[in-house]
DNA sequence: AATGAATGAGAGTTCATTCAT
DNA sequence: CATGAATGAACTCTCATTCAT
């Protein structure tokens, strides 16, 4: 009666060798990334790698279904809000603290080196819908509310608030002195001065 | 036995194969792009793509070069210009215009790939000092004649003019409808907007 | 804690693997054939194949073991005969009634193509002894009869005798329509003549 | 004007792979011969197999075509000819020379071990017919003639000559005193025999 | 100058085997 | 006794780079 299946020990140790592959891969780009090193630092044998995951890019998959999944909880914890300007505004600074890891840009750039490869541009664009769909609602709904601009398209204020975070993800990655925290209020006030432009 | 060297067709084969590269690079990201695909491209043999650059990595930082260069040909043809404000959106309306090429967001997120390197990112980095250097003078300018906003220091503003052109670029390089020549209006709008707080 | 160690168990479990195991070897090779696919296929952990085998080439052995076993036994059965050629005819066509097992021929080529590790070469001649020494005596017996031809040394017949064995299982396993029970009276006949050849 | 695409020089290295790799696949088997070894046998880099043939399984199938090719030229020499029995009689002899080459068996038995992989069945398939369409014409114009015996069907006669020369085969690999040469006149007379039953 | 055949270092991945449970 | 998670040695194959022609 031997019970070795444990799902809590196995997705334990798949957590620490997706957080290990972040590293790799935020240190080293995707290719530059062995597995090799991913081993090295999860402190597992090359086997086990494989034991977890069938190949190199499940790996990276793996990390992006991840966060794809966290934004999806992000947004769940957001329902029952009246306040959608806020809302969005909060969203916005979620991310600038999420890019306060120092990993999360190297990572980024990583998986965008390879979005040639189908499987990840699907994962990538699943992410992004996953983004959409949590800012979407309440774009919607501060415009019914006047509490947002009505001149542009719901949907373009949803891409021109990503295109603002991504923005500052890349910046935060190349600019040594720009760091999230500082400016992370910056932030937050460009996402206001965009959505309510009378405001300033 | 004529010792032929045509400096005029030398540097011309080298823009051919830096064009191809270029093409290859953004289709496959830098990994994926294998020198024999290049020369593929660019219609000559492999010993021949050596002739021109010693490794792969050259290749790379040639494209990155000849892109810094140009910044820096543009920055120049600013110059005796009198109205800050004025250059600092052409210059934004430039980005918008160069992204327009369908290859550049596939490269720039190729060579963000292999930014571990430390070549690359050296020659990202004078890249992007070459883009400062061409933004920042005129921020300064725009300061002192009371165009642009003075609450934030220069550089801050200067970087987060490229934070908006570089979220632009990204956006314009993931999302299918998200077109450079359709949202280039709106992002001179908003670079304004970020420089002129109270015009709305 | 009683050590219940029922060893009727354990042979039976020991040939479930063996059989299992031939069928996956027929099936795939000797290399294609996984110690996984083996267990599968025996309904096991692959930590109990390792109990009953100390390694996948000694399951391999094993079964090369029992046919050895099988052939002597086989032997066995025809002692105190008194008509020689019937009984090699019958031996022959014993081999032909073996071969309709549709893995037979499978296997003998997965074993095959492992020949040149010393252990399987070794197993495989003992079959082969074996083999011979089930033939060897009611040729001998035969000669002494006149009912078999006296102008080959009985060695010689014998190894003509496996011959047209060897040949036979090739051809099953080979041509769709070189079946074993369609073809065996004319293997029997054709022994027959080879035998004796006048009889024609 | 490079012109380094000498197809003579290319076709003789193809050759010498070919060769190398028929000596290692006979001495250790398809999954045993590495292609490191098959390298080494050649005096070649590992780089340069892999650009004569895309992968390992392309080696044995070229060994394989080779082969098949040579059965067809051989049939090509017979054409012409009047006296069917005296051909079919110099064709199974013709295999027992060929037997003669001590990797032969090896080899067959090597290909026989990886028949579960399509290719190497798709191959051994086309060289079974090409053995087939050599010998087939002759046992029909044979049997016309009234050389050879008529009451079995062409194509059964085919497939016993072709039992016995994939028995003697056989024997000729296992049984270290069963030789090629030593054999050859009671193999010929053996299919005699077999296609002229009243001849003993 | 231009070529492409030859190279070999290095990568991802497989799988027989071990051993704690 | 039975299990299967963990292991790492060993393999095939890719591809940037060299160099004789």
């Amino acid at each position: 009666m031997a019970r070795t299946v444990d799902p809590a020990r196995h997705e334990a140790r798949r957590l620490v060798i997706i957080d290990a592959a972040l590293t790799v891969f935020a240190a080293r780009g995707y290719d530059g990334a062995t597995t090799a090193a991913i081993c090295r630092e999860a402190r597992i044998g090359s086997g086990t790698l494989f034991h977890y995951f069938p190949t190199k890019l499940a790996v990276l998959l793996g990390i992006l279904d991840q966060g794809t999944r966290e934004v999806r909880e992000s947004a769940a914890a957001h329902a029952g809000r009246e306040d959608p300007l806020a809302v969005l505004l909060e969203i916005v600074g979620q991310v600038a603290d999420e890019v306060a890891d120092p990993r999360a840009a190297g990572f980024v750039r990583a998986a965008g080196g390879v979005m040639h490869l189908p499987e990840v541009a699907e994962a990538l664009e699943a992410d992004a819908d996953a983004q959409r769909a949590r800012i979407r609602p309440w774009v919607g709904r501060g415009q019914e509310r006047g509490e947002v601009r009505t001149d542009l398209a719901p949907g373009r204020i949803v891409s021109w608030l990503m295109l603002l975070t991504d923005g500052f993800t890349e910046r935060v990655a190349v600019e040594p002195g720009f760091t999230a925290p500082g400016e992370k209020d910056l932030l937050v006030a460009t996402a206001r001065q965009f959505l309510v432009p009378g405001h300033g």
